[in-house]
DNA sequence: GGTACGCTTCGATGAATGTCAAAGTATTTG
DNA sequence: CAAATACTTTGACATTCATCGAAGCGTACC
């Protein structure tokens, strides 16, 4: 059996929270894993990109899951966790695209873009 | 004369200190004051807004603009800021967007979605 | 020069946060 | 049943943070 993990529903969804919960490197290494996938991604799979103890990517992922940001499934002793892509686009349109998507580095310019401005 | 205050360079913005920045509600209330005006604002103004002591008011503003949001210039002795909007777009596109804009309540719903809880 | 004004800095304080070791819970396997 | 596995919870600790009162600093005005 597969359980889901208690979240809040899309229209519980606060800014605020969902700004703090990304404002975090180890949570954004976590959730760069999963924006990739489309499903449900292994948890372990995902957090064995970050260096720190089981204890604090638990906390981790309990975070995203709280602040609205992921869906976590317990399978067995596994779990595996997923992007809330609809409810926050629809709460918030083109934050995690924003946040999530990879920005060329600071000093690599790809072309002077120069309509990306508008 | 005016003097513009100390600020990171466009590359040296971080998205992780800018998302920190973001998330409170006192600075994402001074960021909406400016957000609409294209031009510097007046600080104090844009403070009415929220029910801070002075010190409190002023630490915000020096968050925001070492976090590289926002641009600051010292007139006299009003200071008047504006959002980085060029170099945001540029470091992080559509992120400034994506918070800022005024979202739909929780509640006002476009269409019942049906579909959207899966 | 002296006073009022606008804002900042300093210092303190209480709350929140990230981290880990140790213990706990649930599931799978021998 | 017992042991191993995967993850969580608890407790503790150090750090960071938001907040305010008091004091400081530069500017404007009388």
């Amino acid at each position: 059996m597969s359980r889901q993990l208690p979240q809040p529903s899309r229209d519980s969804i606060d800014l605020v929270t969902v700004l703090a919960a990304l404002a975090d490197p180890v949570r954004l290494t976590l959730l760069r894993g999963m924006y990739a996938s489309s499903g449900l991604v292994d948890c372990a799979t995902v957090a064995s990109g970050v260096d720190v103890s089981p204890p604090t990517v638990s906390h981790h992922y309990r975070v995203l899951r709280e602040a609205g940001l992921t869906t976590t499934v317990a399978e067995g002793r596994r779990r595996s966790v997923t992007i809330r892509h609809d409810d926050l686009e629809a709460r918030f349109p083109g934050l995690l695209a924003a946040v999530l998507t990879p920005t060329a580095a600071p000093g690599a310019l790809a072309a002077p873009s120069r309509a990306a401005v508008l």
